[in-house]
RNA sequence: GUGGGUGUAGCUCAGUUGGCUAGAGCACCAGAUUGUGGCUCUGGGGGCCGUGGGUUCAAGUCCCAUCAUCCACCCCA
C-alpha cells in the first residue's frame, strides 16, 4: 500500500512555495511597520495550556485538538491556535514587567482535527499578532490596520470587515441573562443545535445560519444595547479611529467569537467567493486571556489569518505570477570528457551568484540545449573540443543566438551584461 | 460528527447495454546526416483502472466495505 500524507494534510510543491513564500514576506513586512515582532513558540504545548486558555466548552478543546502522551505521560497538544502559546510566553518570560505593550508576530501551522474541505484542512497555517498590555481603542484599531493593510497589499480589495462587541464580563453576563429570557419561551422552535447551544453558550444561537432560528428570536436584545458605559465608550472609539484611518466595516449584532476569551472588540474578514470557508480572518480582544493562563490581569488583542484562505482568494484573482526561481545558465558539454571541467566552471558562476545548472542524466548536447531551453536559461556557456584547445569558453546568449567565445577570466563579465 | 458527489498513466480526462493485449491530449525520454534550444514530425517508457471482498463464463464497467478527495452542514482561520 502505498504511502499518502494522512487526511486533511498535503504537501506544498516548489511552485506553490513561491506563493507561500510571498504571502508570508508580505505579511511580515507590514507587521514589523507596525512595530510588531516575530515571535516563536512550540508547535504543541501542554493540553492544559489550551483547555483554559481557548476554554473548555469551545468546539476547538473538546473535538478538535490532536492530544496525546509522551512517554513519560505528560498530556500534549499540537497547538490549535497561537494566543494561548504567545500569553504562556509572555507569563514564562515575565514580559509583562517590561516596556509596554508587547507586540508580536508569528506564522506557522496549527492543527484541528476537523473534517477537510475547501479551505479547511487538519495542518493549517496561520499567520497572527498580539499585543499585550493596552487597552486602548487606538490599539484595537492598529489591530484591524495590519489586517486590511496586509490584505491591501496581497491584490485583496474585496473584503468585508465585521465588527461587533461582545462586551466585558459583566455586561456579557448581564446581556446572557437578558437573552435567556427572551429566548425561553421560544426555545422549542430553535434547531437542535440552537437548543444545545441554548444551554451552553446562548450568544451562539445569534449566529446560527438557521433561517428559523433567527424568525424564532426575532427582536432579541442585542449585545450592543447591553454593553455597559466603559465597554461602549470603547467600541464607539474604535469604530471612529476606523472610520478615520478611511476602513470601512459592517457592524454585525450577531458576529460572536467562538473561542472563549474574547472581550470587547471582536471582528471577522470574509472574502465572497472562495467557498463555504469564506472567513480568512479574524480577531478581537481578549483581556481576561493573561490571567486565565495564571498571569497578571493584562489586557491584550489579536489577529489571525488562514493563510491557506488567502491562497484561495489571491487564486480566483487569476494572479499567476509566481513561479520557482529560474535558472540563468546552464553549462553544457560536447563530450562527457568535459564534465570535470563544467563542473569548475559551475562552481566559479556559483560563487559570482550565478543560478547555474549543468546536466546530470548523460544527455547529448542537443539535448542539453533542450534542458537549457526547459529550464529558462538566458545563457548557455558551451565546453567543447574547440574550446579547450583556444583555452575559452563559448558563451551562447539564448534570445538572440548570438555566440561569442571568452577567456575563463572574462567569463562573468560577459554573462552578466547579458543578465 | 451528518448528508451528497467523485476516485482510470505525472496532469486533465475518454472508456458504448459488463466481453478480446485499457485509450487521448499535455508532460517525460530518444531520434529526424555525425558540436547546439524554443516550432514540426517519428518512435518510446509509464496504469494490479484508490484498496479489499462479492456477483458472473467474463468487471475499469454491477454490489458491499474501506480509504482518499470534493461540495454542503457544522465549526473556524
Amino acid at each position: 500500500m502505498q504511502i499518502k500524507a494522512p487526511r486533511g494534510t498535503y504537501d506544498i510543491l516548489a511552485d506553490d512555495s513561491y506563493k507561500w513564500q510571498y504571502i508570508e514576506k508580505v505579511m511580515k513586512e507590514v507587521a514589523e511597520i507596525f512595530g510588531y515582532n516575530e515571535i516563536r513558540t512550540p508547535l504543541f504545548e501542554h493540553t492544559e495550556l489550551f483547555e483554559r486558555g481557548v476554554g473548555e466548552s469551545t468546539d476547538i478543546v473538546t473535538k478538535e485538538m490532536y492530544t496525546f502522551h509522551d512517554k513519560a505521560e505528560r498530556s500534549l497538544t499540537l497547538r490549535p491556535e497561537g494566543t494561548a502559546s504567545c500569553a504562556r510566553a509572555l507569563i514564562e518570560h515575565s514580559l509583562y514587567n517590561g516596556v509596554l505593550p508587547v507586540k508580536w508576530y508569528y506564522t506557522g501551522p496549527m492543527f484541528r482535527y476537523d473534517r477537510p474541505q475547501t479551505g479547511r484542512y487538519r495542518q493549517f497555517h496561520q499567520f497572527g499578532i498580539e499585543a499585550f498590555g493596552s487597552n486602548s481603542p487606538h490599539l484595537d484599531a492598529e489591530v484591524i490596520l495590519v489586517l486590511v493593510e496586509i490584505l491591501l497589499r496581497l491584490g485583496l480589495k474585496n473584503y468585508e470587515l465585521h465588527l461587533n462587541s461582545v462586551g466585558c464580563p459583566e455586561c456579557r453576563e448581564n446581556y446572557r441573562r437578558h437573552l435567556i429570557e427572551h429566548i425561553t419561551p421560544v426555545k422549542d422552535k430553535l434547531c437542535e443545535d440552537c437548543q444545545l447551544r441554548y444551554t451552553q453558550n446562548p450568544l451562539r444561537v445569534l449566529d446560527c445560519k438557521n433561517e428559523s432560528c433567527h424568525k424564532a428570536i426575532e427582536g432579541y436584545p442585542t449585545l450592543y444595547d447591553n454593553l455597559c458605559d466603559e465597554c461602549r465608550n470603547h467600541y464607539t472609539k474604535v469604530q471612529e479611529t476606523l472610520k478615520d484611518s478611511g476602513v470601512a466595516f459592517i457592524h454585525d449584532d450577531n458576529l460572536v467569537r467562538g473561542l472563549d476569551y474574547y472581550t470587547n472588540t471582536a471582528f471577522e474578514i470574509h472574502i465572497p467567493g472562495i467557498g463555504a470557508q469564506s472567513a480568512v480572518g479574524g480577531g478581537g480582544r481578549y483581556n481576561g486571556l493573561v490571567k486565565d493562563c495564571g498571569g497578571p490581569d493584562l489586557p491584550g488583542i489579536g489577529f489571525a489569518l488562514g493563510i491557506e484562505r488567502l491562497l484561495l482568494a489571491i487564486d480566483t484573482l487569476g494572479k499567476k505570477d509566481f513561479k520557482a526561481a529560474n535558472i540563468d545558465v546552464v553549462v553544457i558539454t560536447m563530450s562527457d570528457k568535459y564534465e570535470d571541467l563544467a563542473i569548475q566552471v559551475l562552481n566559479h558562476l556559483r560563487r559570482h551568484n550565478i543560478r547555474s545548472e549543468k546536466d546530470y542524466t548523460g544527455r547529448s548536447p542537443r539535448a542539453q540545449m533542450k534542458y537549457a531551453n526547459k529550464l529558462g536559461a538566458r545563457v548557455v556557456v558551451l565546453i567543447g573540443d574547440e574550446e579547450v584547445e583556444n583555452g575559452c569558453l563559448t558563451i551562447r546568449n539564448m534570445q538572440n543566438k548570438e555566440q561569442i567565445q571568452v577567456e575563463n577570466q572574462e567569463l562573468i563579465s560577459n554573462i552578466n551584461n547579458i543578465l
